[in-house]
RNA sequence: GGGCGGGUAGCUCAGCGGGAGAGCAUCGGCCUUACAAGCCGAGGGUCACAGGUUCAAACCCUGUUCCGCCUACCA
């Protein structure tokens, strides 16, 4: 019935269409019998595939939500996707570029109408490989940013904000994308340092006159140059400030203004301005009252502000300019400098600073919100190191600009007036103007940006502005699992526009997990060749072991390294549950019934009882790390208690037992013992786990998905058996390290002679020699009586509590063993020295805390008492 | 320029004040009736460097250095 080796192909997608067919992802918001636990997924684009960051992400959610709805929370995890303007509008641009049409063929409203076509057809593939994964969301409820009642929320909250002077409308300089011809926010530029150029330019006196030279990085933009600017205290400038010099090529005469903001020491000391084309520049401008004048147009190209320049496109000028200068004699110097550059997050094109008309959010008074919230705990940012970074951007944050030059989004709800040229914002369609009633109005074009309604997200997908059951059940929601990334573009938001509108906090907690890297700490690219595709990796070693492999990597605050070997390790784990599920079962025959064993008729022995109290720290153990997000704690405890200390020991001593009198008792545990790993790694297992529990006997429900997690059991947790068990381990430890070592054939049966002063430990011995026979591969054990003398020719292994001798006459090989028993006592005499030391110090003794002391003690003692035996089995070897 | 993280076994990483650990890789031995995707055993480390605090430092502090990443209106 069940092959020897586990093959995940069929098994997954059959158990995730029954969890789908039971319904067991569903959230009722009606349940308030029960306390609840919420998540909302950081939303893919549209435009998305599944790509590592997705699957690390939705597998901590879908591990913290199985988990939570395991335990007893009513527990809804919110699905939805993403509309990603700039995104979108891209990749439906380039699928016309390819037909031959462009949206500008189309014409607005075609265009929107064929990106919703593409969304029908390719937007929800992602949410296909979502459900791949094992992510058991809430898919009844799943949203789009798009979404009627979302588009909704968005309306209310712009014209709310509006409405209190919070959104504005402004000149001022953006970043300005020339290729997708919009502006974008400032975290939407990433800054790369380029190799360039400073170059250094004369302005000439009217008379032609030395004039003054200024220092620049962007020499195509001198040709809207308004002023020259200096600091007012540098002396070499004290008495130009006033006068004019000449632009040269253009011919205008500027101003030499004195402003403070200019550095002395950088360049030459004096800054040419162009209010048009650079943030600083403008507002000079703003302080001096200087001309502005445009001189690149919204694609990058020269307009007829730029005299012999017009048409070209701006590094084309930047080329010829030079040439012409340095021809001219305007060219002092050019020298190679590493100049910050701003490219758009989306398509790399080198960003224009740019003057235009935008919408803005005074973000000010909203973060100010949103920095208290987390200073006082009411939302825990998780791994905490990440809360000053949060702090520093809210502390420094600026005015958000919002409007999106492009088509596809949310269209800004603001309409202009061509009578009175006045603003109507408004959630419904207006009609006439507010201000002087005229029907001349049109609506704004621009549409806002992406993460404005994904600011929205946390209770615009619950409802809002309605009053829903879901708002009230599941708002706040518990955690909001997300790359660090993203703390800015949308983590920010959202609490700002939770805290504004909800009234309080979107998540109690925030986990932050890393970005996912290459096997050595390499970014993903294509060009790289090193990008593993999670697709491939769960088709060729199921999600299970991809979704462990990620879990196991996920150490908080540090990047997941991941590589297709990795995933392959773990899935020889998940094979590895599977046999012991196949050991468990085929063990149990056909009548068992764990309902008709009662507790108080199990004889437990020592290895029985040790397993139990070693589940029950792995139990807690996997609990405090779910609780505290150590995701790869978790999976590390799971691993590691499964593979070697159930299935390495356990599983080897239930074989004697089940053919002993307690059988009834060994089957009993082993059942106990699988049915506890499977709920446990359920949450990171969960097609695997289901496949065997659903074959258990005595595993209860409907699904594993909705079983009870493991709980640690007082009745099941037996110190003092496992402290002896332990004893047992070690000896079986050190015949086999003598067996292994000594190169003694395998088939050979041992004869053992123990040396134990503790009655109690000869009596375990004594009392489970079956173990020892069995795992040790020993024909004989007997112990050495009072006196009687060490036999010669033995080979010597010493634990905490015992001497061991193996006879090995004709086997042994005497120079080898020596070299053994030394090399171990060298160690052993090392490591006692360090503890003699530290006792012998007197600021220790008085110092330390006396548990310290006295566990050093303990140490102590176990060296000697192993140095000593070490030394006499040398000596003895030598005789 | 400012900030953050990291440098521990060949590789990838845990550990973050009191015996240097794991997985993978390596070496030796095993087809032992759950699993060769397995079992048993072994080797391997001045915990980046230099100071300091402490009875005690991989761990805390300071400095140096090398790598990442984030942020920024130095033209």
């Amino acid at each position: 019935m069940m092959d020897k080796e586990y093959d995940p192909k069929d098994i997954e997608p059959k158990w995730y269409d029954f969890w789908l067919n039971k319904k067991l992802f569903h959230a009722d918001a009606q349940d308030s019998g029960r306390p609840s636990f919420s998540i909302v997924i950081p939303p893919p684009n549209i435009t998305g595939v599944l790509h590592m960051g997705h699957a690390l992400n939705n597998t901590l959610q879908d591990i913290l939500v199985r988990y939570k709805r395991m335990d007893g929370y009513n527990t809804l995890w919110m699905p939805g996707t993403d509309h990603a303007g700039i995104a979108t509008q891209n990749v439906v641009e380039r699928h016309l570029a390819e037909k031959g049409t462009s949206r500008h063929a189309l014409g607005r409203e075609e265009f929107i109408a064929e990106v919703w076509r593409w969304r029908e057809k390719h937007g929800n593939i992602i949410i296909g490989q979502l459900k791949r994964l094992g992510a058991s969301c809430d898919w009844e409820r799943l949203r789009f940013t798009m979404d009627e009642g979302l588009s909704q929320a968005v309306k209310k909250v712009f014209v709310t904000l509006y409405n209190e002077g919070l959104i504005f409308r402004s000149d001022y300089i953006v970043n300005w994308c020339p290729r997708c011809h919009s502006a974008l926010s400032d975290l939407e530029v990433e800054h790369e340092d380029e190799n360039g150029f400073l170059w250094h330019i004369r302005y000439p006196k009217a008379d032609g006159t030395d004039g003054v030279v200024v220092a620049t990085t962007r020499p195509e933009t001198m040709l809207g140059d308004t002023a020259v600017a200096v600091n007012p205290e540098d002396e070499r400038y004290a008495g130009m400030i006033g006068q004019e010099v000449i632009l040269p090529i253009l011919k205008r005469p500027i101003k030499i203004i004195a402003d403070s903001v200019v550095d002395k020491e950088f360049g030459t000391g004096a800054v040419k301005i162009t209010p048009a084309h650079d943030l600083n520049d403008y507002e000079m401008s703003l302080r001096h009252g200087l001309e502005v004048i445009v001189v690149i147009d919204e694609s990058g190209v020269m307009n007829q502000h730029a005299g012999p320049y017009a048409g070209m496109d701006r590094f084309a000028c930047r080329h010829q300019l030079e040439q012409d200068l340095q021809e001219q004699g305007y060219l002092v110097d050019k020298t190679p400098y590493k100049v910050p550059v701003g490219k758009c997050y989306r398509c790399k094109t080198v960003i224009e600073p740019y003057l235009s008309k935008q919408w803005f959010v005074a973000a000010k008074p909203l973060a100010e919100k949103a920095i208290a919230a987390v200073k006082e705990g009411d939302t825990r940012i998780i791994p905490p190191q990440w809360e000053k970074t949060y702090y520093e951007w809210m502390n420094n944050i600026r005015d958000w600009c919002i409007s999106r030059q492009i088509w596809w989004g949310h269209r800004i709800p603001a309409w202009f007036c061509e009578n009175c040229g006045g603003v109507t914002v408004s959630e419904t369609e207006p009609g006439v103007c507010c201000h002087c009633k005229s029907d001349k109005i049109r609506q704004d074009t621009d549409v806002l940006d992406t993460w404005f309604s994904s600011g929205l997200w946390p209770f615009s997908t619950m409802g809002w502005p309605e009053d829903t059951p879901e708002l009230k059940r599941f708002y706040p929601t518990s955690v909001l699992v997300t790359g660090f990334d993203i703390l800015f573009f949308w983590v920010a938001r959202m609490m700002m526009m939770g805290i504004k509108f909800m009234g309080d906090v979107p998540f109690k907690d925030v986990y932050l997990h890393a970005l996912v890297r290459d096997e050595h700490g390499q970014k993903m690219s294509k060009s790289k060749g090193n990008i593993v595709d999670p697709l491939i990796e769960m088709e060729r070693f199921g999600a299970d072991a991809f979704r462990f492999a990620l879990t196991a990597f996920a150490a908080m605050g540090r990047d997941v390294r991941i590589s297709e070997k990795r995933v392959q390790g773990y899935r020889f784990f998940i094979n590895k549950i599977w046999n012991a599920g196949r050991f468990v079962l085929s063990n149990l025959g056909p009548d068992f019934d764990p309902d008709a064993i009662a507790r108080k008729d199990l004889t437990l022995g020592i290895a029985d009882k040790w397993i139990l109290t070693e589940l029950g720290r792995a139990i807690a153990g996997t609990r405090d790390a779910l609780d505290s997000y150590r995701f790869n704690d978790a999976a590390e405890t799971i691993y590691h208690f499964t593979w070697h200390t159930f299935c390495d020991w356990y599983i080897e001593l239930a074989k004697p037992m089940l053919e002993g009198a307690s059988a009834a008792t060994t089957r009993w545990v082993l059942w106990y013992v699988l049915k506890n790993i499977l709920e446990l790694a359920h949450p990171i297992i969960p097609f695997m786990t289901e496949e065997i529990w659903q074959i258990l006997p005595g595993a209860k429900g409907v699904s594993i998905v909705v079983a009870p997690y493991p709980k640690t059991d007082d009745g099941l947790n037996f110190p003092d058996e496992d402290r002896g068990m332990n004893i047992l381990l070690e000896l079986i430890s050190g015949i086999r390290s003598i067996r292994g070592e000594s190169n003694i054939p395998p088939g050979l049966e041992l004869n053992v002679i123990l040396k134990a002063e503790a009655p109690e430990v000869r009596q375990i011995v004594q009392g489970h020699m079956d173990y020892v026979r069995r795992l040790a591969r020993v024909k004989d054990v007997s112990f050495m009586a009072e006196g009687q003398t060490r036999p010669p020719k033995t080979a010597f292994a010493v634990t905490a509590d015992m001497e061991i001798y193996v006879p090995l006459e004709g086997v042994i090989d005497i120079a080898k063993e020596q070299e053994r028993l030394a090399k171990q006592a060298k160690t052993v005499k090392a490591d006692l020295e360090v503890r003699l030391k530290k006792l012998s110090n007197k600021g220790f003794l008085e110092k330390a805390d006396p548990e310290v002391v006295e566990e050093q003690r303990q140490i102590k003692a176990e060296l000697e008492f192993k140095l000593e035996r070490l030394e006499k089995a040398l000596a003895l070897l030598e005789a």
